[in-house]
DNA sequence: CAAGACTAGAGAGTGGCGCTATCCAATGTC
DNA sequence: GACATTGGATAGCGCCACTCTCTAGTCTTG
């Protein structure tokens, strides 16, 4: 298949594929002449998970590139792609997060281990600090409950991670760290609403 | 307190705040002479919260507003404060979302009520979309999981909610709506972490 | 074989966004 | 009276995700 088609089988514009190929994140066709390049299935696939990272998913070309390096590298082991899967996503980055006690609390209490420079353990101090800075600081007791909640989350997604091949494992892994997000804050947004309805009746 | 200091004691250079004010996120000071305004602690306060909806809660500054205006409202009800706040949030936003039946098949199954014109199911739909798109569709095993474990989160936010003033409780709703979205995604991550390290402890 | 449509590749241009810099006249402070 | 600061307005900047344009080459159709 030619550019033109697999641009329009994708629903993206040519010259959007074409970006995608000089920033690296789609591979080369393989060329057929000094004009012409054959695409195949795969690429198709890759330019559609492409536009569900950068849409939906809400990384920038910076980081969705970074995220499918993990994917292609094919030594990763799984538990090395979860970490550059999250090293690669947004959230407060490598700023400074003055403290981190509270967010080693939580780990603690639930008997979490993770890596001393975790950016999850940065990104969740970073989040609580702006809670304080807005003036809303949460709770022990409601950080416990949404961490709770979480450790039901993650077990889960970490149990459904094929056993098969590393490299399916890898793109599962990656591909569901991404893009559960969206539905998981949809979901507790319209949990809010039905609770939020139940709660303050009187004004539907 | 003018507005060198009101910038100073939030670490916001003077120039941001005159854009904030600009902008309308910043309430105008009260004028004392053609070249000076005065600032009070809630001016601080206020910044303080648009700074936090800017950078960890990853808002523009257009939707920011919209936020805002849903918390200086007086009239409004909590329930709508919610549904501002959600609106207003970006995910997918009002996009065409071909099928909303497998979002609504989960909201059936938890019972949950909510209204046909919700953002929060047009944003659900539209993650489930990307996730088909992208290869990787999510059962609706792995989907009622989540809802369970949002609909604990989304009762406790709700249960929180302080009962004294309408106002304070829509800043309440909308802050932790907003702000508590990177908290949950960052333990998330962490509960992922932990489970990834303990199924695949080989690779450390 | 000629005309026209298409292609790879590369560079420049675009529009939106969140600031940031500059300027002005007026007002403070020392 | 010298100097800094302010409110207000306008213009500019840097980044980003495209999008346009151009060239030289290639395929297809008649």
């Amino acid at each position: 298949m030619q550019i033109s088609e697999l641009a329009r089988r994708a629903g993206v514009p040519v010259a959007t594929v074409k970006y995608y190929l000089r920033e690296g994140l789609l591979p080369q066709g393989e060329l057929t002449g000094a004009t012409r390049a054959r695409y195949r299935e795969e690429h198709l696939e890759r330019l559609r998970l492409i536009r569900a990272l950068l849409g939906p998913g809400g990384l920038s070309v910076a980081r969705a590139r970074a995220v499918l390096a993990a994917v292609d590298t094919p030594g990763t082991s799984v538990h090395a792609a979860l970490g550059a899967a999250h090293r690669a996503l947004p959230g407060v980055g490598a700023e400074e997060a003055a403290d981190l006690e509270q967010a080693r609390a939580v780990l603690r209490r639930r008997g979490w281990r993770v890596a001393a420079d975790s950016p999850a353990l940065l990104a969740l101090a970073g989040a609580l600090e702006a809670l304080r800075a807005a003036g809303a600081a949460p709770t022990d007791e409601l950080l416990d409950r949404y961490a709770e909640a979480a450790a039901r989350i993650g077990e889960q997604d970490v149990a459904e991670v094929p056993t098969g091949s590393v490299a399916e494992a890898v793109r599962f892994v990656v591909v569901n760290t991404v893009l559960l997000e969206p539905v998981l804050l949809a979901l507790r947004r319209l949990a809010q609403e039905d609770a939020s309805r139940r709660r303050f009746p009187t004004d539907c």
